[in-house]
DNA sequence: ATATTTAGATAAACCGGTTTAGCACAATCG
DNA sequence: CGATTGTGCTAAACCGGTTTATCTAAATAT
């Protein structure tokens, strides 16, 4: 039982290959077709089940309708809810316009091999490329995205611009974002509040610390270094967590923080769990500002406090730049920037 | 600046695109190439960057190296660490064989349109599909699995057969699981062990329920139907849930549990935010065991003890079986499942 | 009645590979 | 030395669509 070709709905139909194409793609080009062959072709092409080819269709027209996600933290991506959420956007759009999403990683793209349906990016396969720029600097994101922006290929960047070539990006404010955090900390009364951030090559980190100290300028609050730290535990994953002494630190100092800003939820959580071990509770003794909205935030008890980021609107605005890239060719350079807005969440963590 | 082709190669080299073709794919055919003609046809194809075009070759050769992952749940695919851990393992595998993963959902396998690179199973597309049965009987499962069986694309369920069609089949074995789980709370001193369920159309759920009263059976323990509950919640999703009351509804009778074996970890924790809400504290006054291995269940204060699913080993066994479906044709029919045992990782929240 | 336009359909080229039958020539054999 | 075998390569068909220049017949204009 051999699969039913355009010749075959040809035949059944007595007209050629040509008038099946042109009905079943019935673009509104010049081509005019009687509607008595239209719904001839239709009912033949019902009749027979056909379905068009997709490597046939693909070598003719030289589009895939399929667009890749790359990620280069190792394993990471849709390690979290997280990054569920920025693709749950990606696909509403992307599906909506017909088309397909295929995950990439960094071996996909590298793999120089011609055996093997060869690499799908140098292969011209994919209509468009949506890059989640990793948190610190990345040896091999430069490379990676010049081989993508040489094959023309259109991309855009997620989270922050990835590498030289130019492309759109979308992004939050994390200045702006963890300034509105510390602001809602310092309203509850809070004035040594603490910051936790992640290790120091981490750029939303840095981005976040300039937001806290921006707000506590605005308060006329002084900078204190000793309420800063960062890289607090090894891992923050619970299960390699080793070095709890120096959340300790922080908290046995003379005048200790009465709020801690941490710029990432899983590690809010995980300072949170160590703060209760030590019998410190939260949010009656320290009030605890997580960053990212993490789904097992709301689990934790306490419910975390922590500003949401827009990731769904993040996927549907990335996704919106690259097919309006794809469609209209004319307007590829045509880069832009979108910035969003992450909001506070009040959930349990914080008091005073 | 056009793509190169094979036939630029050929021409670079002075052979004809034959040759080029077969020295690229060295594949072991009868047919030989001599040193120097290789060598020279190599160095021609690199001198040119030359990428064979990935639709072309899908034309004629009919292999995408593409494989297809199915979820029914919608939009909860990777909504959770949980999918994802099995995605590590499938990628791990197909990767290796040179083969890319897409994401399907069912949206995607039941769109008609012959448009927009019309649809990736009927279209002949997909190598192979691995299917994420859902853990109720979903309305729309055996009509898809009949539209992937009937074109003949090699499939595997992941979780359970989830249609009369035949297939592997890769799945935890839920009942000896629980009756694991429910072990380990008896030789921890408890009796009076709550049953703590998802809906009762959950699959799972009944499964693991014949587990836990195997286990109570063989102890001797009474089965009483008081200490079961199903739908706890309307929701366990902190944000949604409202309806607390037959949490304590369970813990409030004459003879209350002392321990909990809940059949899915994010619902666990749920529960014993409840409980200490209520100032019943975990594992101290009541122990609960959950399953799944969740990443929360890490995180979670205190953090959750559970029967670990292999998840990543699912996802290998799963890609293996694809992988042989598809590369001997002779195989298939030839189905198999792959029985996989949950393990117990004791964390904090079991006691007595 | 003839010239021109138009509607409707198609033949054929094309996309860029893979595959196989067969050719030309060299090497080996009887 | 003719016959056979083997080696190295290629021409050409094929995969299944899309696209465009062209053709025919009917409709309209002159």
């Amino acid at each position: 039982m051999k699969k039913i070709s355009i010749s075959d709905v040809a035949k059944q139909a007595g007209v050629s290959k040509a008038t099946v194409s042109l009905v079943l793609n019935n673009k509104e080009s010049g081509i005019r077709i009687s509607e008595k062959t239209r719904l001839n072709v239709l009912q033949a092409a019902k009749d027979l089940n056909y379905q068009p080819n997709y490597g046939a269709r693909l070598l003719s027209t030289g589009k895939s309708c399929m667009i890749g996600v790359l990620t280069l933290n190792e394993n990471s991506l849709f390690l979290s809810d997280y990054d569920a959420r920025i693709m749950r956007g990606i696909s509403a759009i992307t599906h909506k316009s017909g088309y397909h999403i295929m995950i990439l990683d960094e071996e996909i793209i590298r793999r120089k091999s011609a055996s093997f349906g060869g690499n799908l990016v140098t292969g011209d396969f994919l209509d468009g490329i949506l890059i989640f720029s990793p948190d610190a600097k990345n040896q091999y994101l430069s490379e990676i995205v010049d081989t993508i922006a040489d094959s023309k290929i259109p991309f855009v960047y997620i989270w922050r611009k990835g590498s030289d070539r130019p492309a759109s990006v979308v992004m939050v404010n994390n200045v702006k974002a963890a300034e509105a955090g510390t602001e809602y900390l310092i309203s509850l009364g809070h004035r040594r509040i603490g910051f936790v951030s992640l290790g120091e090559r981490s750029l939303s980190g840095r981005e976040r610390l300039q937001g806290y100290s921006r707000a506590l300028a605005s308060h006329g609050i002084p900078l204190d270094e000793k309420l800063i730290r960062y890289d607090i535990f090894r891992s923050f994953a619970p299960e390699k967590m080793s070095d709890e002494s120096r959340i300790y630190d922080l908290m046995d100092q003379p005048d200790p923080p009465t709020a801690l800003f941490v710029v990432f939820d899983p590690l809010a959580i995980s300072v949170m769990k160590v703060l209760q071990n030590r019998g410190i509770s939260v949010p009656e003794d320290v009030s605890v500002l997580g960053f990212g909205n993490v789904m097992m935030s709301a689990y934790f008890n306490p419910a975390l406090s922590t500003m949401n980021e827009p990731l769904e609107e993040f996927g549907r605005h990335a996704a919106q730049l690259l097919l309006a890239q794809i469609e209209n060719k004319e307007e590829r350079g045509n880069i832009k920037e979108v910035v969003l807005n992450a909001e506070l969440i009040v959930r349990e963590s914080c008091r005073k």
